[in-house]
RNA sequence: GGAGGGGUUCCCGAGCGGCCAAAGGGAACAGACUGUAAAUCUGUCGGCUCUGCCUUCGAAGGUUCGAAUCCUUCCCCCUCCA
């Protein structure tokens, strides 16, 4: 393979690559390169938006690259990074090398184990002095700091900004140091972050590292990135009907999106498909295409298809699914109360207010009286098109 | 240390003694329409033993027939000066 081929591969997908000719002056030593991807210790539920940066690490691992898989648990023991979550408590060792472990388990469904390099950078930086600490925060000034957008913006709108956030990109970027890395994966939002890891190389007298960033992925909304705060993410560890339920539920622009960074289709085939929708194909099938692709990598492919079977006895032709939760009541329960016991709405208010919109079905029959006691026996109840519950009464 | 601005329901943001469970927008939820799409339209959007009652406007007190709105103290955030 000729670097120009490597290049091609390392490129695709990729938002920016800084300076793509000292990627490429260092491919041509021909040496493996040391590729480092730190990861917050905070969150070990994977979703398919870190899933699009460790594509990438799969595909430099296949071209031969050492993976370093950083875990930031000395961060991660100081606490809240971003600011944003405020009540984010510190972890504790425990904790941390759990969540490490899920981490893991949950990245070698990706990445190959045998050459992943998993490392902690409370290796180095519990060995810190404050003086040590207090020199490697010289080495940035505060208007550098400033620049940086998520700083910049809170600045502009009058929101806090505690010193320690400082610090985290200093921290970031000193793991570079320790580890003498020749590249530096992360999300487009990581840019900042990854470029200070550049600067404290070249202070320190070693040759930067070159920096990758991945796009964000979008989360269900389409609007914002995917995150578990804000509940919009498909996490690899689901069940294949909630995967496909999922992925059916974005919205045809953002599949193309999700095809694009997800799916290791070729772009030749993505274009394709796209002119089938042109030429009247229903978007849905496409979608069904790419939902069999992700479920199938991290469950396998039966199952993609019967989670594909599932979802159209269930929606297409309005089926009530075989699994629900069960609830058992006294006899003189009232429905609204039995809709909250159940989990079906989160208070009685909301209950009454379903009813009144006509989302209440006992047996797909809607409820019209809000002050109905139900009677005894077995009934499938549900609010929506969603939630259904199977209620007992006796 | 000094001067000023601010903390409102999930988020942003009006209100500045009664008509305030609190405008408007966003998010969310439901109904219609569908491909469980999206967009659109309509409605809902604190809680409860629900034609009524209870609790919310940083916290605690106070004034008043009545406070998110006025006063006092405290906590927190921001800006400028030092």
């Amino acid at each position: 393979m000729t670097i120009q081929d490597a290049l091609t591969i390392i490129e695709k997908g990729a938002d920016e690559i800084l300076p793509l000719d000292e990627l490429r002056t260092k491919l041509q030593k021909n040496k493996p390169l040391r590729v480092k991807v730190g990861f917050d210790p905070t969150a070990p539920d994977i979703h398919l938006g870190h899933t699009v940066v460790m594509n990438k690490m799969k595909q430099l691992q296949d071209l031969g690259h050492e993976i370093i898989f950083l875990i930031g648990d000395f961060t991660g023991m100081i606490g809240d990074p971003s600011g944003k979550d405020v009540t984010r408590k510190p972890l504790t060792k425990k904790e941390i090398l759990e969540n490490a472990k899920s981490y893991e388990e949950q990245v070698f469904k990706i990445l190959d184990k045998d050459k992943t390099r998993i490392a902690f950078n409370s290796e180095w930086m519990s060995k810190m002095s404050s003086a040590d600490m207090i020199s490697l925060a010289s080495k940035q000034t505060v208007a550098r700091m400033l620049e940086r957008d998520d700083f910049s913006k809170r600045y502009k709108s009058e929101q806090a900004i505690s010193i320690h956030e400082f610090l985290y990109p200093l921290v970031q970027g000193f793991d570079s140091v320790a580890l003498q890395a020749d590249m530096e994966l992360g999300g487009t939002d990581q840019k900042f972050n990854l470029l200070v890891g550049r600067d404290l190389q070249k202070q320190a007298g070693k040759e930067p590292q070159v920096i990758l960033t991945m796009p964000l992925l979008e989360g269900l909304d389409g609007v914002q990135k995917m995150s578990k705060s804000l509940d919009n993410y498909i996490g690899i560890d689901e069940s294949p009907d909630s995967m496909f339920g999922k992925i059916m539920s974005i919205s045809d622009d953002l599949m193309w999106r999700y095809l694009e960074l997800l799916s290791f289709e070729s772009i030749e085939t993505i274009e394709s498909w796209k002119q089938e929708v042109k030429d009247g194909e229903n978007p849905r099938n496409i979608k069904f295409r790419l939902a069999e692709e992700i479920i199938t990598r991290f469950h396998d492919n039966e199952l993609a298809k019967q989670a594909q079977k599932n979802f159209i006895d269930r929606f297409a032709k309005n089926k009530t699914p075989h699994e629900m939760n069960e609830f058992s009541f006294p006899n003189g329960i009232k429905i609204a109360n039995l809709l909250k016991d159940s989990n079906l709405v989160s208070s009685t208010s909301e209950a009454f207010r379903m009813i009144q919109q006509g989302a209440a079905k006992i047996d797909g029959e809607k409820i019209t009286d809000k002050d109905l006691e139900p009677s005894i026996g077995t009934s499938v109840y549900q609010v929506g098109k969603r939630k259904f519950a199977r209620v007992t009464i006796s």
